[in-house]
DNA sequence: CCGTCGATCTCCT
DNA sequence: GGAGATCGACGGG
């Protein structure tokens, strides 16, 4: 499994939560790349385990969703086989469905990119909590990813440095997010 | 516009 | 006890 490719291959796509019947969704415009054990920024660099990252080591299409901070939930999909811990993490995302419903849900009036931008706010938008954490995101479940047939948004996709990783040493160095070069739903963070 | 700080969960020391 | 894959409120310039 190539999670370099698939990173990439994920912007463009839509990302969509649906609970009581009520659609929401966005599309993926930024992603970051975690290489499990070989990765210092990785929750399961060495092949650590613990409660919380188990799901990482399941097989690939489930939903990684952790507390950051105490307070926000990311979102994250699991890529490989089982035992091999890789996950791609969400940062950002352009909504299409279910705008009104995301404002709500962000206790916000209006639209602008603060409402999806960042890793902590889309799952906030979407509804996603740690309560998802091991979901299947290719079955019938309140969130998964599908193809964006009309709604593709242009722009070149950028390598840069990953964001809030500066502990992880040599590794915080690594080209493993990617984003839609001047798409508003990207995160700030350092080189944007 | 900018920097600082609080929120308060999980895991490591 | 401390830091983290974060965000928004607040205060000063």
């Amino acid at each position: 499994m190539d999670v370099i490719r698939l990173s990439k291959e994920l912007i463009g796509k839509k990302l969509v939560s649906c609970f009581d019947g009520k659609r929401t969704a966005g599309i993926i415009v930024e992603t970051e790349a975690y290489l499990g054990e070989i990765d210092r920024a990785s929750h399961a660099y060495g092949l650590r385990r613990t409660a919380r990252t188990e799901v990482m080591f399941r097989e690939g299409g489930l939903a990684y969703v952790y507390l950051c901070y105490g307070i926000h939930h990311l979102f994250n999909v699991v890529v490989s086989p089982k035992g091999i811990p890789h996950a791609i993490l969400i940062r950002g995302l352009e909504p299409v469905e279910g705008i009104d419903r995301m404002l709500k849900r962000c206790n916000k009036s209006r639209l602008d990119r603060t409402l999806t931008s960042g890793p902590g706010s889309l799952t906030r938008a979407l509804g996603i909590t740690t309560e998802q954490t091991g979901i299947s995101l290719i079955r019938n479940t309140p969130v998964w990813i599908e193809d964006s047939k009309n709604t593709i948004p242009s722009g070149r996709i950028l390598s840069l440095t990953r964001v809030g990783v500066e502990y992880a040493k040599e590794d915080a160095l690594l080209p493993y997010r990617f984003l839609l070069e001047g798409n508003p739903y990207v995160s700030k963070g350092k080189g944007i």
